[in-house]
DNA sequence: AATGGTATGGTAAACGTTTACCAAACAGGT
DNA sequence: ACCTGTTTGGTAAACGTTTACCATACCATT
């Protein structure tokens, strides 16, 4: 059925060998018109080489694979994009799979994508569990993480500083006065939560606050996430003036719960989220957010696993980016972006 | 480096055909005793099968394809989960491609593709053109259509019924009193298009409204084009009072450019989309929409895959869902859904 | 005429599987 | 003892490429 360099070579009146170089462009010379006799039964069988087994033969698909927890998170597409052009660029596909932060989908994908040979990884892992990240080491397939470290793990990442953005959102609420302030947390064992959770401490520490635990529940980083949280923070005895989520998907939620409890925004309570996913600067929720810039840390990423896949080992292991506070309506003042 | 099955096949003191035997659970049968051999000799050299050599021997990869235009717009995350979770009951991976409504980028995917041997396609096309579809036709790879339907190809697809989630839509503006309904189209070659818009027009020409070709703007299926469509509408002599978007995301950014023009939602302008992606049930929101049964589309059309990869080629051409009208507060009414 | 170099092309061995075909061993029936 | 059929296992040929190695032809030196 389908044609192949066989094909061509008869049609050429050559060999495959020298089929093969001419779509290679091979150093191995070939004459100029024998190339053209090539390239037109090429042209005139619609051949296309079989990326199977090339790669079998190369030992390379020249695909990298995008393992992200929850691609209906806004700031997971985002991220995509900015692999995808780096890529691209360079002759890569790119892959994308879903774990809807369920470890055991983790592992599949993980073992999938090795068995075909993708040629490296980006992977934000779900994080409960680091035994399979340190088996892939040893697999030694070239591996970048992305907007989630692992501690102690000697694979490069790409991230935002979390403490410093969490520190600098809740500094903020502080100098607006609000002393109880509540957090909405992400799933527990991730670092990049127990980091942001850190930053709030931090920040009521030094303004001599004392934690309240009451203040802090544990939320999923999805929207019905956050609206649970927050009621239940709305129920407490002496409820938050403030909140900061962990993620924007979970403000959003929390947002949702506050006005449906009667209250307003940011009057009675103010909110900051984390990420800014594009949802965040609609003039209906115009959520204040440490924004994480999505699309550099994409593009950053795929660049460095590039270096790596060209063998270059001794790159920084961690590239931590700036996270910036954008102030928004929700927790009450009113510098505003233009633009959805 | 890696183990492979002759590794095994030494260890455990058999030939490879054996070991491929235990692993495929070939007909051909294998004494119990060997088999437990061989099953130890794998366990404990790790052995895992190239599955590319093994896609190159079968030319299959059990791997199926999702294209979508846009995966930063929610309705598609829905629509991948529903796939993602038949396709893996049944031993198929996902990946997913992202055109960004980029013909272009369409067509290198599905070259790509289809050299990869991808087993099977679930596809909503940028649709400017079709000829890549004919030829996609001719090279007998399975393929189902998602959310857009291309005519006059034998192509099976999955979708909603657009007309008459328009024209419902409609109706009930008029029925709430408004005579100047506008409508925020979307890129005006896809078919989806031009049936929402004939369910717009339908719906005005029975309640004997004359369409004013200037309450009709294209709008990019993006919030920012929403933004600009609903600006340019809200400046012509006579505004309309209500505005339908083909789709949410324009919906929302509509609703900003509206809310920023200092107009109430719904007294001064109604709203209503279409999709009701995740984000349509805030209540900062709470956008009237014509709901799309997006996980259900996915189920149907992966399901629908399975039996063309399968050979029966000959079940239904087109599969059309009923859309349902989710009334909320952007026009009018005051039924709410609860949660997020 | 012998030598060596360069340009050009072919042959065949991989890459790691699956599977059609063959073969040996053994059982049961005559 | 011989046939027949069933189990069980091995051999080797694919699958469609790439590429190391070899071969030829030609040219320029000596």
């Amino acid at each position: 059925m389908a044609v192949t360099i066989w094909d061509v070579a008869k049609k050429a009146g050559v060999s495959v060998a020298t089929v093969s170089r001419v779509i290679n462009h091979s150093t191995h010379k070939v004459n100029e018109a024998t190339r053209r006799r090539v390239l037109a039964a090429i042209q005139e069988l619609g051949y296309q080489p079989n990326d199977v087994a090339r790669g079998l033969k190369k030992r390379t698909s020249r695909t990298i694979a995008l393992i992200v927890p929850d691609i209906s998170n806004p700031f997971y597409p985002a991220i995509a994009r900015g692999i995808e052009d780096i890529a691209n660029q360079h002759g890569y596909a790119v892959v994308l799979c879903n774990t809807y932060e369920n470890l055991t989908k983790e592992r599949e994908y993980l073992d999938l994508l090795r068995r075909r040979w993708v040629d490296g990884l980006i992977f934000a892992t779900v994080g409960r569990n680091t035994r399979h990240l340190r088996w892939l080491r040893g697999h030694s397939i070239p591996v970048v993480l992305i907007a989630r470290d692992v501690e102690g793990l000697e694979i490069g990442s790409v991230l935002v500083d979390n403490f410093q953005g969490a520190y600098e959102a809740i500094r903020r609420l502080i100098r607006l006065g609000h002393r109880r302030i509540g957090f909405i947390g992400g799933p527990p064992n991730l670092h990049v939560v127990q980091e942001r959770r850190r930053g709030y401490l931090q920040a009521l520490c030094e303004a001599e606050i004392e934690p309240d635990p009451s203040l802090s529940v544990e939320g999923n980083f999805r929207a019905e996430g956050g609206f649970e949280a927050m009621q239940q923070l709305l129920q407490i005895p002496l409820p938050p003036s403030a909140v900061f989520a962990a993620n924007d998907l979970m403000a959003i939620g929390a947002m949702d719960a506050i006005k449906r409890s009667g209250l307003r925004i940011p009057e009675d309570v103010a909110v900051v989220g984390f990420d800014d996913i594009t949802f965040a600067s609609l003039v209906e929720l115009t959520l204040t957010t440490v924004a994480q810039p999505k699309y550099k840390m994409g593009t950053m990423a795929m660049s460095r696993l590039l270096e790596i896949m060209r063998g270059k080992r001794n790159g920084p292991r961690k590239i931590v980016l700036e996270p910036q506070l954008v102030v928004r309506d929700s927790c009450g003042a009113h510098v505003r972006r233009i633009g959805g």
